[in-house]
DNA sequence: GTGGCAAGGTGTACGGCGTACACCTGCTAA
DNA sequence: TTAGCAGGTGTACGCCGTACACCTTGCCAC
């Protein structure tokens, strides 16, 4: 289709097979993403991406290699604190750009250069701030998959909007149920209208993830922060030897 | 096969349905957990579970709502702090009995009613505990997915331990291994080996996850207990009115 | 009892998936 | 010129979720 004619066809290879699938998530996400909808994508017959991935879970890890490349190095000259921030809000924006990527590395256990390439950067962070060899290994556990600038979040999707059409009978219908939620769960409602001054989204409607996001982070950071300060230390670590 | 003869062939309902999948997905996880597995696991044709579960997504739903119900309800007489701190060790251990229900609950965009009123009743704890409303909602997004008692582990799987047999060839391709690992990624080493003294795991092989989740938990709730006590309050709450 | 009716179990079939395996094609190096 | 091989092709298999038409069973009003 697109290479019609005398097009010279150019060759595939493991580069370009990764890219495409990355480009493609991005556009329709990752459920729709098959072997098959990609070679199409690429012209090719499904079979031939074998010849550049072994399987569909080699693919996968392949799109997150690429799109770790994107998250920006530690910057230099700042305190810890700022550069992890730094870093992990890279990471984050990364994540939005490729919203796929999060369900991805959430299933996959990564174990790929690229993963591995940036856990050590990160932990590097922490280790050239000072902080101990035992501190830093409970705070990676701490920070866990906020790492790659994400949380799970618990208020996503406005709420079933009624796509359009059948708007009066409707009304009614959704009046009947906001009124149902109120009264079976009215702490979520409460919660929902703090942020959201428009009661039909009834959760998380105006949400500032970002701000969100940030809040965590720096209550996390902070109590790092704080461990960090007093010289913590885990019982485990205070034993001399093991013998 | 299991109701050959005359057995009198007790008749389907949503809950059995729900109850044999959850316990199947314990038995051999969630990922060749199908209709058709399920059905055979019930002595049913496959068609017959539509019946009482609309689609594959909304038995999901159902699963996660069965667990939920397992989850211990908030104690009494205690402060806000152990409260939580119980409920989300409580959610841990269910959690942990029921290992798919993590992917699952990542997975779906969960608002079944059992979602609704474990959150709902989660929220109430913190008003309760004399939290304001949007201190509470900030709160709950920093909490995320650790209301159910699981964080993103980033160290799991000890390291692909392959099976058996040639073991003494392979001890030298494991050692190459290794000293490949320790030249390309020396902060993850470290890290692992701050923990497990069999260099073996490479990655987090003696971990006390339990240890490592309460530690996260209780940097948390302590980052949230001071700005509870300091009275903080966002900036956006601090309009007064939206105008 | 008997006819009808709804709830629930069955059988067949379709389109999609990942991928094994045998094959063909066209470029490169000798 | 030709051998070799990397890379693209075609066919096929066994899974998956599920639409749709059908049959069975047990209950109820008559």
């Amino acid at each position: 289709m697109s290479s019609q004619g005398t097009a010279p066809r150019v060759r595939l290879n493991r580069d370009r097979v990764l890219q495409a699938a990355v480009t493609l998530a991005d556009g329709i996400g990752i459920a729709p993403l098959s072997m098959r909808r990609l070679a199409q994508e690429l012209d090719v017959v499904p079979m031939a991406l074998y010849k550049h991935v072994a399987n569909k879970d080699e693919l996968l890890d392949g799109m997150i290699d690429v799109i770790i490349t994107e998250i920006a190095p530690p910057a230099t000259g700042l305190g810890w604190k700022d550069v992890v921030r730094g870093r992990i809000l890279s990471a984050r924006s990364v994540l939005q750009r490729h919203q796929w990527a999060r369900q991805v590395l959430e299933t996959r256990t990564n174990k790929t250069p690229g993963v591995l390439a940036y856990m050590d950067s990160f932990i590097g962070m922490f280790l050239d701030g000072g902080f101990s060899v035992d501190l830093t290994h409970h705070v990676m556990h701490a920070i866990g998959s906020r790492m790659w600038g994400f949380t799970q979040e618990l208020f996503d999707e406005p709420v079933n909007h009624n796509d359009a059409g059948a708007a009066d009978a409707d009304d009614a219908a959704r009046q009947a149920m906001f009124q149902e939620m109120a009264r079976r769960y009215p702490h979520v409602l409460t919660i929902a209208m703090a942020s959201a001054h428009d009661p039909a989204g009834v959760v998380g409607q105006g949400c500032d993830d970002q701000f969100e996001f940030e809040f965590a982070l720096d209550l996390l950071l902070d109590g790092i922060d704080r461990l960090h300060a007093q010289g913590w230390t885990s019982v485990r670590a205070q034993r001399p030897a093991t013998t």
